[in-house]
DNA sequence: ATCTTTATGTTACAGATTTCACAATAAAGA
DNA sequence: TCTTTATTGTGAAATCTGTAACATAAAGAT
């Protein structure tokens, strides 16, 4: 909205495009100390302000992607993170046939790990090895310093509480679509359910 | 656990291995008539059997794929589906350098999309094509007789509410890692917020 | 100047979900 | 046969989340 030359928003725009109420858009902000003007709306320069320090926006945030499989590289190969200051600094596999270098985002052996999570002080990890390993990959990341995990694997990982684990099951999200598909007139009561 | 020869499982064996309390795990099953036997927990036979028809995984579930770049790839590339009772049936891009018709799914044109859909009775689709396009995608998905979609593309897709969309958003997902890594020590009351 | 309109900020309310508590009871053991 | 034990099934309580309501401030109209 800034680029199309807006200099205020409305809680309502947010919401429409978000596809949130209003009100908890207000909310949200009011949480963050996020201040509009009544009748007046946000000031869109401050509200970006306000969310790149929320997520510190002001530096590149480094990402790793351990497993450079299907998955591993099709995520490697995507050029949208920077636009939110996220950078995929490095990548590991146990396949040798996968290590180079001179990659933009170079493949490093699992050895590799720790001293790079160290030597960058990286905390985000995307996990996208095979679910049979993933239990014991996860265990490393967290040994050498990673605090928060995006997991493509189907399972259930065990970790500390201080621990974050993300996890994005594609089977299951088609599952849950299949089932709403096949259950689309179950709804007798006009109310959401399941 | 049925492969390893267990004939009955606890509703805190389930709870333990996919993250949830015993008592959730009751909830569930009674939501859905699955009895259990007190002392002996529930037949694991029966329980299948059940989930099988919730799903109806008795027949294969059919799932189109819609813009064959990097993460539609992937995708198509993955053999877990199967396991699930859920078959990639066709998959679908707008530029011809990725026609192929005799990969194990075929890649057509989108052309193609409404009779495939139709011929083959499909009604969920992964989207999978540059955001700029997909909500011009999804409604073409919609016309052709898709009631669910799962979007990799990080947009609100407005649909009408006899659709679902489930989406995955890799980035907000890393945002989100990011921003407990940033904030682990703000958590001064001891209780889990944000 | 006063009134009307519009959008925020927050409080009160309602709804949904999760946890707790425990009665019921089948199985195992004495 | 009786007692103990382990686990289910569920109603009540607590918690969490989202919605509605409205008092308030700013802007504009009369
Ligand atoms: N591709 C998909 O569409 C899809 C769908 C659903 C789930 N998943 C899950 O995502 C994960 C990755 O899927 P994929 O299709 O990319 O698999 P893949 O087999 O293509 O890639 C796995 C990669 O991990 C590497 N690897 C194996 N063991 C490792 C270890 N111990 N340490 C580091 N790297 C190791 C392999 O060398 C390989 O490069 C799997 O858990 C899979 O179940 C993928
Ligand atoms: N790859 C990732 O890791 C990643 C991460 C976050 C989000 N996403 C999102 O996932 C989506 C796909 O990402 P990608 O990396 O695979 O992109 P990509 O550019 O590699 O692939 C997009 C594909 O869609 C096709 N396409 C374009 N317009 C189309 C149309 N109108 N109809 C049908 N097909 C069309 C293109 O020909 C191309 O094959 C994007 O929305 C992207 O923002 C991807």
């Amino acid at each position: 909205m800034q680029e199309l030359g807006f200099e205020t928003v409305y809680s309502y725009n947010l919401g429409r495009e978000t596809g949130v109420s209003p009100e908890q858009v207000r909310k949200d902000f009011s949480q963050f100390g996020m201040k509009g003007r009544k009748k007046g709306g946000y000031n869109i320069n401050e509200l970006l302000i306000t969310i790149r320090e929320i997520f510190r926006k002001d530096e590149l945030q480094k990402v790793i992607v351990v497993g450079t499989g299907n998955m591993g590289n099709a995520i490697l190969q995507y050029k949208g993170f920077q636009k939110n200051m996220i950078e995929l600094v490095a990548a590991f596999d146990i396949d040798p046939s996968k290590y180079r270098k001179k990659l933009p985002v170079p493949v490093y052996s699992l050895d590799k790990l720790p001293k790079v999570v160290s030597d960058l002080n990286v905390k985000t990890a995307i996990l996208t090895v095979p679910e049979q390993v993933a239990q014991g990959v996860v265990n490393l990341l967290i040994e050498a310093g990673i605090t928060g995990v995006l997991s493509f694997a189907p399972t259930v990982l065990k970790v500390p509480p201080h621990i974050t684990i993300n996890q994005i099951c594609i089977g299951h999200e088609l599952e849950s679509l299949i089932y709403h598909s096949l259950h689309l007139g179950d709804n007798k009561s006009g109310k959401e359910k399941c």
